[in-house]
DNA sequence: AACCGATATGTTTATATTTGCATAATAGCT
DNA sequence: AGCTATTATGCAAATATAAACATATCGGTT
């Protein structure tokens, strides 16, 4: 959301994010990795999923990678080789990560709007 | 806040981060340029913000002036030579600038808090 | 007019992050 | 057994970000 017309913060937005961190302070997983994971999801292979989000599948399945170790558990289950080549699907842990996360952004959403209303209303006070 | 004693997610915590953008979707002040435009308030000048903070001088003068050039406006009223050498106070925009920041930062503490703890909840599920 | 300490800014060095390249391993199918 | 598409991974190259260095400018005080 931007600020009022003829405001000084006409074209000036408001943007937040949410990831998730351990106790050493390194990033876990965000926006971005949340995206790919549910990409994952919808298509059953870590090289769709980094195509479809225009991503090297070198860097997504690094990704992959290291949110699962930091974590400490798996989110994927990877199987290479077969007819196809091999396929990806979430284990119950990736899926309900996934699920928590979207409905996180939902409520994040939701409370971000009053929270802007205010902040720009602020800024603009005479 | 981090997930429930001996979850999987005990040592995860969930994080967030607001800051300003504008339409081109170049960041214009978040954080850490928050921070240092309040301890100018507070310190009366450039350089002490910056030995206060930690970073150089440099790096602090050009943060600000990046800001200021994004925004199209001043935030900080900077003066140099005399008898201390210079000093450095907020305009009046730069001022309710970081107050409305302060302001916005408790209501989205407020609000992560049950965001939170439902995402946590959520995760944990059987 | 000389001094002092803070602002102002270009340039260079270092570091971190991202991207890209190359190549191996795998397993169902024909 | 060979083909194929995908997972798996090391390593080099390219960018981006940050830190460090060097210098000039300015104006109240002495």
């Amino acid at each position: 959301m931007a600020g009022p017309k003829g405001s000084k913060y006409y074209d000036v937005f408001l943007k937040f994010k949410v990831w998730l961190e351990n106790t050493d302070g390194e990033g876990i997983l965000g926006d971005g990795k949340f995206e790919l994971i549910d990409q994952i999801d919808q298509l059953g292979s870590l090289k769709a999923a980094a195509d479809k989000i225009g991503i090297s599948y070198r860097k997504a399945w690094g990704n992959v990678k290291d949110a699962e170790e930091k974590l400490g558990f798996l989110l994927v289950d990877k199987h290479r080789g077969g007819q196809h080549g091999g396929n990806s699907v979430l284990t119950p842990e990736g899926k309900k990560l996934i699920e928590a996360y979207k409905e996180l952004l939902v409520e994040f959403d939701e409370s971000i709007y009053q929270i802007t209303k205010k902040f720009f209303n602020k800024v603009n006070e005479k």
